[in-house]
RNA sequence: GCCAGGGUGGGGUAGUUGGUUAUCCUAGAGGACUGUGGAUCCUCCGACCCGGGUUCGAAUCUCGGCCCUGGCCCCA
């Protein structure tokens, strides 16, 4: 038998109403917010990738070319699309833009709990606003997003300044070594690291750094910071609005284009691949010919989210089953119609089944039936019989509709 | 790419000194039962992940692959 390729998954009816009921409270938070949809495409040219993240990401990704030659890739994430949108399409468009997107994502990854081959994101970008307030409103945003799916996370807030001010006089690959060594809580590595460079002292600020959850003490100890204003008023402006986080100076989120303020999220219930979101400020624009705008953004591991919920109890409205007999079909047809109408998913019998295995089936898959045999037809009356309290009337078929939505969503 | 544990009908399972037609539950279809269902009984449907090897004979032993689960690496 053809089985699925490996890293993907199959939804059925009942999971798929669970994932769109949650991107919808998640669409919901963003629309209130005044983020708009953007979509880009499935794939997009290599090159794009590459120049945001390096050639080694192919190893990770799907690439192929076309039939005529181009050097293709299946997106491994949206925001370098997002931003190639930005400059091909809405460079004059007035700032700042409020863009958000859910779409899936591919990349070439071992599979394991929480991590698939084809994913899904939902992000937000926010285009050409540099202030402190920016910042802030994505990371509130981020926060009510993820509260709005019920989700139990922990989020930590972090700035790049301080780590970079320690290793300014590093070249920008020395800089990326020690930042792995400290996004790993690696110290012993770190100092071997430090030693080779010549800068054996730069440990000791560096692991207090990382430790530090305060932030006054994190301005002693990595000193003079330009940003430290925009820093101040980012947090105020977050405590004010109550949003629940913990500062982590040790967030390096493995980009060069990130400038400044980072965030990640964290599913509390997850094993290994547990982080579910991840933002920031960054600079990318002038890497895709474009101006060099500030941007702010973030996105949530959709599929993480999902796993971190676990089962999720439907609210799923009322079903009618429609059954009748052959003196009753004609009727049933418009009585059918009448519930649809209201907006009231109704379901017939298809396989020629008795009344009695009819009403059989309906009592597994629906919760009201509307019998309509030979009297039911002569009267153009309908029973209504509920399939949960065993209870029946007869009704004319507008008071059977008015009957069923009062009822609403079924247990 | 690495480590560990797995893979038997749609779902869940039994099944080693290798041996007839692979067990049971559930789901699905039909019937007992053509105007009132969920119970019961009967019938049907449907599986040893793939390939090589050992053997008279492999779900069982062996090798390789694929896939699943968790972890490592990575995580834009």
């Amino acid at each position: 038998m053809l089985q699925k390729p490996r890293g993907t998954r199959d939804f059925l009816p009942d999971e798929m109403e669970a994932r769109r009921m949650i991107e919808w409270s998640m669409r919901e938070v963003a629309r209130c917010w005044g983020y708009r949809e953007v979509c880009t495409p499935e794939f997009e040219d290599l090159e794009l990738f590459t120049m945001r993240s390096g050639e080694g990401i192919i190893e990770e990704m799907y690439v192929f070319s076309d039939k005529g030659g181009r050097k293709l890739a299946l997106r491994p994430e949206i925001t370098a699309s997002v931003i190639r949108m930005y400059i091909n399409e809405a460079k004059v468009a007035p700032k700042p833009l409020r863009w958000c997107y859910f779409a899936d994502c591919f990349r070439y990854e071992r599979p394991q709990k929480g991590r698939y081959r084809q994913f899904w994101q939902f992000g937000v970008e926010l285009i050409g606003a540099d202030t402190a307030r920016a910042d802030a409103e994505v990371i509130m945003l981020a926060a009510d997003m993820l509260d709005s799916s019920g989700v139990t996370y922990d989020l930590k807030v972090g700035h790049l300044s301080f780590m970079k001010n320690l290793l300014r006089d590093l070249e920008p690959q020395e800089q990326r070594k020690v930042m792995a060594h400290l996004d790993k809580k690696d110290f012993d590595g770190l100092k071997g690291t430090l030693e080779s460079l010549d800068k054996p002292d730069l440990d000791k600020s560096l692991i207090a750094l990382v430790e530090c959850r305060d932030l006054a003490e994190a301005f002693d100890i990595a000193g003079t910071i330009p940003e430290k204003d925009r820093i101040y008023q980012t947090l105020e402006t977050l405590d004010a609005a109550d949003v629940k986080y913990s500062l982590n100076f040790g967030i390096a989120r493995g980009l060069d284009y990130y400038t400044g303020m980072v965030f990640e999220g964290f599913a509390q219930n997850l094993g290994a691949e547990n982080q579910i979101l991840g933002g920031g400020a960054y600079r990318l624009a002038h890497l895709f010919g474009g101006d060099d705008v500030a941007s702010c953004g973030f996105a949530i591991g959709f599929d993480r989210v999902m796993v971190s919920l676990g089962e999720i109890p439907d609210k799923k409205d009322s079903v009618v089953a429609v059954v009748c007999t052959n003196e009753g079909r004609k009727l049933a047809l418009e009585v059918a119609r009448i519930f649809r109408k209201a907006g009231i998913q109704s379901e017939m019998d298809l396989m020629d089944r008795g009344l009695g295995a009819q009403l059989a089936h309906a009592s597994k898959s629906a919760d009201f039936a509307v019998v309509i045999g030979l009297r039911e037809a002569e009267s153009g009356t309908v029973t209504l019989k509920n399939l949960h309290s065993g209870e029946q009337k007869t009704l004319d078929p507008r008071s059977a509709v008015a009957e069923v939505a009062s009822h609403g969503a079924r247990r």
